[in-house]
This record gives structure tokens, C-alpha cells and sequence, in this order.
DNA sequence: GTGAAAGCGCTAACAC
DNA sequence: GTGTTAGCGCTTTCAC
């Protein structure tokens, strides 16, 4: 199919001589600077078509400072690394970032950060021009990680805000207004006993979640809202509807902060005979692809993710291209999907 | 925290004058030539540590001709780009792909490359030094990538053998030993009328897995196996399980190609009153996760995705260290996993 | 064992 | 407009 005459890749210099103009001119073309003769350009984009040239990115690398590369790191608190791409939220996140920048020719490296070491790595990998900054999505609030990126002065941008104030742009969701649609939904379908099932503590996006809930509900006349503690899995989610159902047997109405808790939840309540919506109603928090096809189908606040992980990303090229601009945040809103489950 | 002199990354040109060395010693001690004299040695350590120096990657690539990382391309045959991390498929096996290669200290680049155009910029993207090779993970027997990086001879590896016969190297499962394993577990529960719910015929995984399942079938002397084809998706599992009990109602075994379709199927067979698995026994493949959790357990075929994966990019770094080795598959076995489904 | 110097392929002044 | 040239940061002969 292609017939290359060498075995080494061809360079600009070939190019050159091929056109028979200087490496400049033929570098000026294939930059698509303004100034050069139209008939040049033209040599020129022959010459390219013929030898098979792509510019070799180590070379424009190490002299413009640019590498046009970025790397998406994924900073869990432990080494549960292959789980990452199994959880519906990480999925749609990276998903999300890797569709939008291929549509800027960036093809994203994926780093994990799941201990000190890997985190010391993966400072060391941008700094090694490995990327030019770093997508950062990490939930626990106490992840050292956005701090380094700061210290070291190496662009990032944060998926959540940071656990401790720190001078970096990032984009969020109102979980406090998707945790007030959720009581409202709960509230005006009449239910009277209403609980809730949080997520992890060290996790920001919970912490928000249950506080939000708690605050709507006051503003409802509910100032007392029962709460199980779940870690955001399907497993933590069974326990937590179970010990609710124990401790609150006249429970009619649950937020669970996740909808992979949902899901469990839900198999809960079957499992006890409970109906759901009818006898106990349940909104959940994601709008997770298999969440869709739970059944019954669930009632849950949807993220825009995709939406959040282009902007993320934007956020980081803007960055990249200009270092003094200032951190910004966006904070996207949450939206309430109604489906059988309340 | 850190405290940087000036706002540029310290070369080896730093190094080397803090150490009070030559530039060339200084590279030889940081890429641990044996041939340096202890002394200088731990000066060069200190100057590094003390400079905070991390090598250039670019300048490096650019001399050696190597960049030290990987691409991991997904070729999927639609526009489906963001759906790929969550299916649990794609997600185990980019899971494996990025842990195993975390070890190595390489973190591989995602490209999509679910068009022609994007194929071409895969392959654009490696000649231009982006990887030094690339994972090819297409399941479409017809797609054209890896001839493409067979004829630019640039090194990759495939997950699951090509559709044509390519020179390649490549780690696959066994299909028809499991689809054999399904067939004797269908068999040995007393099913008497037993149906299969294929994948997309476009699929190589899917023809072998329904082959196979014939042949097992068989062999036990049950020549006739009625066939419902999906797409892989879960709609498609509920629309060909509903196909399957309309035309075949004293259905009693259905073996499914995948565990998504799996738990499709397993709604409709609930939804129409069937009992799984006294009614009706079902066995699904690839035990993803989903499925681990789904109600009642599903009995399927495991793969060892994580395996193969780390097995795939090891093929890929032994090519690339010796171009001269010749393609070698690597054949994985399937594992029975029985729950309750069958 | 160690240093001096030549490039790897490219871009960007700088002259013309 | 176009060509000449000096590096970008590193590895690696090649002398010493």
C-alpha cells in the first residue's frame, strides 16, 4: 500500500529538498504562516504528500516548550485502580474528557494516582514534559495531590473543588440545589418519613449532599432527617437501606447520595416486600447509565458530566495557553429525572 | 514548600555545574552507566537532588528515537466514543491496559478512532512519535486498523485475533470453550429446550461463541439451537429474549452471548413470569460486574480481561524493544462461574 | 573513567 | 518572501 523509500521516518529536510525550497520555508508552510508565495505553498504541500511527512512532535517539543499533550489523572485514595473505569461516574467523566479533546487532536494520558508515590510520579511525569498539565478528578477532600500541582506551578484543573482552599480552577455541580430537588420530589409526593442514605465523609460531593438535604427539608417543616452512612458502592447501599429499615420501620421516602447505593437500596426493599414507589419512595443522585435500567426505574438527579469534563478541559487549554490568566470555577446545575421510583 | 530558583525546569546542564562534572558524566550516572567512578556518582545524585532535575522527555525521544509510551486506541465502529468506558468491557480491559502499565511507569495515551478519518490520525499520531506503539482494541473482524499499522510497520497488538489474516500479534479467549462450558452446564441442569442469544455477527467473538455453542451442542446430541441476535446492548438482550419465548415458549436453557444482553433477558424472563432458573436456566459471558450483582446472581463465562490486558501490553513492549520479533497470539481460557441463574 | 563535541528534527530570530 | 543559523536538552561516539 505505501511505498516508502527509507525505513526512517522522513523530515523536514527531505521535505526541503524535495521541494527544493529552504527547511524555514517548508517549516513556515507546514505552520501555515501567512508570508510565503502561494506557489511555494504549493510545492511545498506536494513535497509532503510525496515523502509520507509527519513533523515529529519530540523535535517541536523540546523547542517551542510545548509537548500538546495533557494527562487525565484519576487520584483514588486507595489501589482500587481497575475498578476506576468500572464505575459509572469515572466512566462518563473520562469519557467525556477523551471525546472533546480528540476533537482538538489531544489524546489524553491516563495517570493513576492512588498513593503518595504514584502522586510523586505523576507531578514528575507533567514536569518531565510528559503533558502539559493535568486534568485532576479526585472526590476525597483530603487529596494532597491539587496542592503539589499548585506548588510545583504546573496547570491543572480540578473535577470538584478542592478539599482545602487552594488558588486553582475547577468545575463542580450545585449538589446542594440537586439534594433540594430530591426533597422537594420526596416532600410533594407526601411522604412523611423521610431518610437518607450519605456517602462517604471524606468525600466533598456528600458532605454537600446530605447537608443540602438536610437544609431543604428544614425549609419543608422536616428539621429531623434519619441518615445511614454508605461508601458509594452498590454493597454499602444494601447495608445502609437495611440498617434504615431496621432502625425507621415506618420509613416512607429515601435520598441515597449515589445511584450505585440506589440500585442496592432498591434490591433491598424488594427483598423486604416493601414496594417501591408505592410504599417507599426513592430518589437517587447521578443518572448513571445502569441506574436508567434499574428496576423499578429510578427516580434520580442527573449531572451534566460530559458537559462538566469538556468545560474541565477547556479550562485546562486556556490555562496552557495563557499561564497568568486567573483559577475560575464553573458550578453546573443539577436536574431532577423522573421515573418510577418517586 | 518547594523552593525553585528560577521559574525553568534545571537542565543536566545544571547538574552538571552543581556537581562539577561534564554534562556526559552527569547523563551516564542519571541513566545508571556502570562505568563512573562512585565518588561522582553521589555528587551527581546531589546536584540532582538538589536542582530538583527531572529529564527531558522530548530531548530524550528526540536523541534515542524512542518516547517511551504507548497508545491505547479504541475502535469502535460508530460514533459511540463516550459510551465506551461505560461498558464494562472496555472499562476492564482499559483498567487492566493502564494498571499493568502504570508499573512500568508508562501511562498510556486513549485514542478514539470510531471513524476513517479518526484512523488516520491514529496512525498520524504514532509516525509523528505521539507512541511507540500501539493496544488496538476493536471487536469489528472488518476493521481496517490493524492492517493500517501493519502496513506503516508500526508495532501493535491486538485484543482478539484479526478478521483477516494479518501479521500481527494479538491475546484472545478461547470462545469456544466457553461457549462449550455454557452448553455442558445447560445440558447437565436437564434443560431440554435450550436457545442461544447471539452478538453482532460483525463481531468475531460473537460468530465464535454461537459456533462454538452449536458444535458443543452437538456433540450432545442436540443439533437444533434456535438463535436470537443482539447487539451486545441490554435493550437488544430484552428484544431477543421477548423473540426467543414468543417463538420458542417451551424455552427452558438460553445461553447469552454477553452479560449485559444477560441481564436484559433476565428482566424480560421476570417480566413474563418465568422463573429463573427452575423455568428457565440462563448463562451469560464475560462476568462483569454488573452482572456479579445482578438478581438472581447470573451464572456465566469469566475472562481473565485483566490478564490479557497486561499480556497484550506486554507483547506490545517486547516488540518495540526487538522490531525483528515475529506476531504471537497468546490464547486465554474461560472459567465457569456458576451463581444462580443456572 | 571522564570530557568535548556532534547531532536528533524542528522553530524562530535574524539577515538578505 | 526566503534562506541561514542558532539553539531547545539530551545521549553518545570519540579522544584523552
Amino acid at each position: 500500500m505505501s511505498t516508502k523509500s527509507a525505513d526512517r521516518q522522513p523530515t523536514l529536510e527531505d521535505v526541503a529538498l524535495v521541494a527544493g525550497v529552504s527547511r524555514a520555508t517548508a517549516s513556515r508552510v507546514i505552520n501555515g504562516s501567512k508570508k510565503v508565495n502561494a506557489q511555494m505553498i504549493r510545492k511545498v504541500q506536494r513535497a509532503v504528500k510525496t515523502t509520507g511527512y509527519v513533523p515529529n512532535t519530540a523535535a517541536r517539543t523540546l523547542v517551542n516548550g510545548k509537548t500538546g499533550s495533557i494527562a487525565l489523572v484519576l487520584s483514588g485514595s486507595d489501589g482500587s485502580a481497575e475498578q476506576v473505569f468500572g464505575d459509572p461516574f469515572f466512566g462518563r467523566v473520562a469519557g467525556g474528557v477523551v471525546k472533546h479533546l480528540s476533537n482538538e487532536g489531544i489524546h489524553p494520558s491516563l495517570v493513576l494516582a492512588d498513593s503518595d508515590e504514584a502522586r510523586a510520579k505523576a507531578i514528575a511525569y507533567v514536569r518531565r514534559g510528559g503533558a502539559d498539565g493535568a486534568l485532576l478528578v479526585s472526590t476525597h477532600a483530603d487529596d494532597p495531590l491539587p496542592g503539589l500541582f499548585v506548588d510545583e506551578r504546573l496547570p491543572a484543573v480540578l473535577f470538584a473543588r478542592p478539599g482545602r482552599p487552594t488558588p486553582i480552577s475547577f468545575v463542580d455541580l450545585d449538589h446542594d440545589k440537586g439534594a433540594a430537588l430530591a426533597a422537594e420530589r420526596l416532600v410533594a409526593r407526601g411522604c412523611r418519613n423521610i431518610a437518607t442514605i450519605s456517602g462517604p465523609p471524606a468525600v466533598l460531593a456528600a458532605q454537600d449532599r446530605e447537608k443540602g438535604f438536610r437544609q431543604a427539608m428544614a425549609q419543608h417543616g422536616r428539621p429531623y432527617v434519619p441518615v445511614a452512612i454508605g461508601n458509594f458502592t452498590r454493597e454499602s447501599g444494601e447495608l445502609a437501606m437495611a440498617q434504615l429499615l431496621r432502625d425507621h420501620p415506618t420509613l416512607d421516602g429515601v435520598f441515597v447520595a449515589n445511584d450505585l447505593m440506589a440500585e442496592g437500596a432498591l434490591q433491598v426493599l424488594r427483598d423486604h416486600g416493601r414496594r417501591v414507589p408505592d410504599d417507599v419512595a426513592v430518589v437517587g443522585f447521578d443518572d448513571s447509565l445502569p441506574a436508567r435500567q434499574a428496576e423499578p426505574g429510578l427516580t434520580t438527579i442527573a449531572q451534566p458530566l460530559e458537559e462538566m469534563s469538556a468545560e474541565m478541559a477547556r479550562l485546562l487549554l486556556a490555562r496552557i495557553a495563557d499561564p497568568t490568566i486567573q483559577p475560575t470555577s464553573v458550578i453546573f446545575s443539577p436536574r431532577l429525572v423522573i421515573r418510577e421510583s418517586a
